[in-house]
DNA sequence: AACTGTGAAGCCATTCACAGCT
DNA sequence: AGCTGTGAATGGCTTCACAGTT
């Protein structure tokens, strides 16, 4: 019974594979903590952030267990502590630079989009394959032709992708993007990526997400409203 | 062993609760039957779409199994039933009316998203609070203002309502769409919603997915590429 | 007293493996 | 022979419950 646990060290430096399931929450615990960090607000407990997001208590404790011992027993977790622990998880303490390739409406929406430098994500190139769209510019960024891709992605050492293109061209795209040596795809088209190399993929499928929910209002309307159980949010 | 099996009439009714994780999928499968469909096959079978999406065919067979029994042994299943039979599951039979709220460039982009209409979502109005903004016109849409919400909401029959205000605004606006009758809101903010009345809520977070990735990126490089297992795709 | 960290139990989802249909 | 539908087995995630720390 005294025997030492040195599994903590092991968790903190990142070492395990976290499940995704918990990752994807992670990101929601350090959304909460950066909030109450600019509230100045400096401890919170496992049942704060459980009630915040729709979660439960232990579950909030076991997730952030993944990441080492951090939180002190009777008082909760520190959080500017934890958001950098967070942000090390995600490797988000430095910023990512990242291309957009494909500026058609989406393209530019994300592109501009707030929410991304917040984290740590930058944009710092954009490509199109259509002649009427290179050369206009987005804040700093200037639309460049498809062609200069490759030379882009290593000079400007740039390691996420947004893929923004027509269903039909995404998977050869996203080849390149991998072969040019980005590290991480994060995909707008409606396809099913198969990539050789050791380049991550995740998609986002907008249409999927309202099937989701148009599931949602079709079954629960239709049992009726006599079912007591409130809907809660799914994510992304 | 002789006792009929009354269940798949009670499936495909669609009154049993899917699980969520499920209903993903066959989001998955109805695209790929979709595809099939256009280029003429009538028939496939749970292999096939299980290599296609990367998932196994026991899996493919069990979720479609929700649905009650399409497949034919020794055959497979026939596109264009599966292709119906999932729409109704979805309810996406029927065109959903969509009201887009926010029409800042993430808005925008979503208004003329061509996936929402391909898979039965129509975007037919559109709201902003902002006084430069009102008036304008994307295709055939002119954005309204906040004060026109409830009474455009009811003369359309709107039931689904994207949401793309920025995130102070967000739990307002939600329960406004609410009390006006809106089913289902896809909200973009990042907030987790807390709604009163039974609307159902999914949310996109793009930063989110991007720290998704950013996470894979950062463990898969850090424990390098000697780990024999191809990273597969992980959805939305 | 308040709260974390964590084994153990319980629950849900996936895979296995095969009977049965075409 | 080819393929589905499905119980049984496995594996993974979540909740419970409480010992231990501040």
């Amino acid at each position: 019974m005294s025997v030492r646990k040195s599994y903590s060290a092991d968790a903190q430096s990142g070492r395990n594979p976290i499940p995704s399931l918990v990752v994807k929450r992670l990101s929601l615990y350090l959304g909460y903590f950066e909030q109450l960090d600019e509230k100045g607000v400096s401890t919170t407990s496992s049942r704060q952030l459980a009630d915040a997001l729709g979660l439960s208590a232990a579950q909030v404790r076991k997730d952030l267990g993944y990441l080492g011992q951090f939180g002190r027993p009777g008082v909760g977790y520190h959080v500017p502590g934890m958001v950098m622990q967070l942000r090390k998880v995600f490797g988000t303490n430095k910023v990512w630079n990242m291309a957009v390739v494909g500026v058609g409406s989406l393209g530019r929406a994300l592109l501009r989009y707030k929410g991304f430098p917040k984290r740590g994500f930058r944009p710092v190139a954009a490509f199109d394959i259509t002649k009427s769209k290179i050369g206009r510019k987005y804040g700093d960024i200037t639309v460049q032709p498809m062609s200069e891709l490759e030379s882009t992605i290593k000079a400007k050492r740039i390691r996420l992708a947004i893929l923004a293109v027509p269903a039909r061209a995404a998977q050869e795209v996203a080849q390149r993007l991998s072969k040019a040596g980005v590290k991480g795809i994060l995909n707008f088209a409606p396809v099913s990526m198969n990539l050789s190399g050791n380049t991550a993929v995740v998609s986002v499928d907008l249409a999927i997400q309202l099937e989701q929910l148009s599931y949602l209002v079709n079954t629960l309307t239709r049992l009726g409203p006599h079912r007591r159980k409130t809907r809660r949010k799914r994510k992304t």
